[in-house]
DNA sequence: CCTTCAATCATACGTTTGTTTGAATCGAAC
DNA sequence: GTTCGATTCAAACAAACGTATGATTGAAGG
């Protein structure tokens, strides 16, 4: 059953206009219209413009899901407690790395991400499954052993830094004015930068603890 | 010209409506009626609802913004060279004091920041004045100087962190499902996370630097 | 009492919105 | 050649949208 075409360009025409515009700010009519796709495609082929958010979402979530647990796996594989910059990596790689071919730099998917997680709507968060809990909880199992210590609500506040940092700093540094002079960010430096940043907050030393 | 009272109510009602739905999601009669006002109210008083949502912005990022130069102009007088982690207090804690009242936690604010930052419409981005370039740029010069090798570009990166990490991840905390057993974050123990968290990402070695 | 002026009001306009409908089209199976 | 299920199509729907208009209010000033 390999999907009619209209489908896909329908999910592809979505994907560029929701990052760009919002859910909201995005017509049927503008995604129909760069498909070259009739208005009533999106009806008859995801039920309704919610759920062709959702069938986006999905189809971009899926990779970075698939990709943080395999690399949990393999450091797993290697050792039981892995080091904190080696999680940091497993964790937040895949945000940079999985990332559709022609997105510059990833930037219009983060900047779907970010649409995604900071609009208030319902529908934006209906997407969510299972495995999205699943990973968390694997995560934050193998952080608490690395940082033995740190109280389990603030170690769910440093691993909730992690998304913020990789999703809406590249947001970001592509939308908003940066100081003149500064070039924009390649995007393997970024990565490097953001390991970098991150590794060294999720080491701090518990906030109760005196120096 | 002290306001009229309908002015204020307007811009009560929009901040909790743009917070809660989004701009695009918020119509100008949900607006009205919960102000108490007529619909054409905001087109008598504000021209319109974009400039409406510039006037509560501005509401919002004004305080903060004071607090931010008079917190740094305090430590200045201090000391020429700050610590790094003085200067995160002095840039990340006014997001967490400058909140209105009855805001829990400042969620709600966090929640209009974000949607505004992540929104990728025009309207979003028209009120940014000069006020905020020099603060980005004082405290620029200020962490520069504290983080010596460390190149603009990354300094860069670093410094958006913060606002990355302070506003979205109030945000999250408050809607996104927690790991079940955590009780929801106490709103200054998460300033003191935040501050730790990110005076610890701020001091990391340069990315370039081996060992 | 009359004017003045800012504020509020009900109402309407023209678009644009998401969704639905029923007919038309198409290739493949029989 | 006909039937059939899966698509695509033009068209229409009611609802909601932001904005503009002109009348009405009500207190202040002369």
């Amino acid at each position: 059953m390999p999907p009619p075409s209209t489908r896909v360009q329908l999910l592809d025409a979505a994907e560029h206009l929701f990052a760009e515009r919002g859910f909201r700010g995005t017509s049927v009519r503008a995604i129909t219209d760069r498909a070259g796709a009739n208005l009533a495609a999106v009806g008859y082929h995801f039920g309704s413009k919610a759920e062709l958010l959702a069938a986006v979402i999905r189809r971009v979530v899926e990779p970075i899901n698939a990709a943080q647990n395999a690399g949990l796996d393999r450091l797993l594989a290697r050792t039981p407690d892995p080091s904190v910059t080696d999680l940091v990596e497993a964790f937040a790689g895949p945000l940079f790395d999985e990332m559709p071919v022609g997105d510059e730099g990833g930037a219009r998917t983060s900047r779907l991400i970010v649409t995604i997680l900071g609009d208030p709507a319902e529908e934006m968060r209906a997407w969510t499954g299972p495995a999205e809990d699943t990973i968390r909880d694997r995560f934050l199992a193998a952080f608490g052993r690395a940082l033995p210590g740190l109280s389990p609500e603030e170690l769910w506040f440093r691993v909730r830094g992690i998304l913020a940092v990789t999703a809406v700093d590249r947001v970001q540094a592509y939308q908003q004015d940066a100081p003149s002079g500064l070039s924009p960010v390649a995007g393997d430096a970024a990565r490097q930068w953001a390991i970098t940043f991150l590794a060294a907050a999720l080491s701090a030393p518990p906030t109760g603890s005196r120096s």
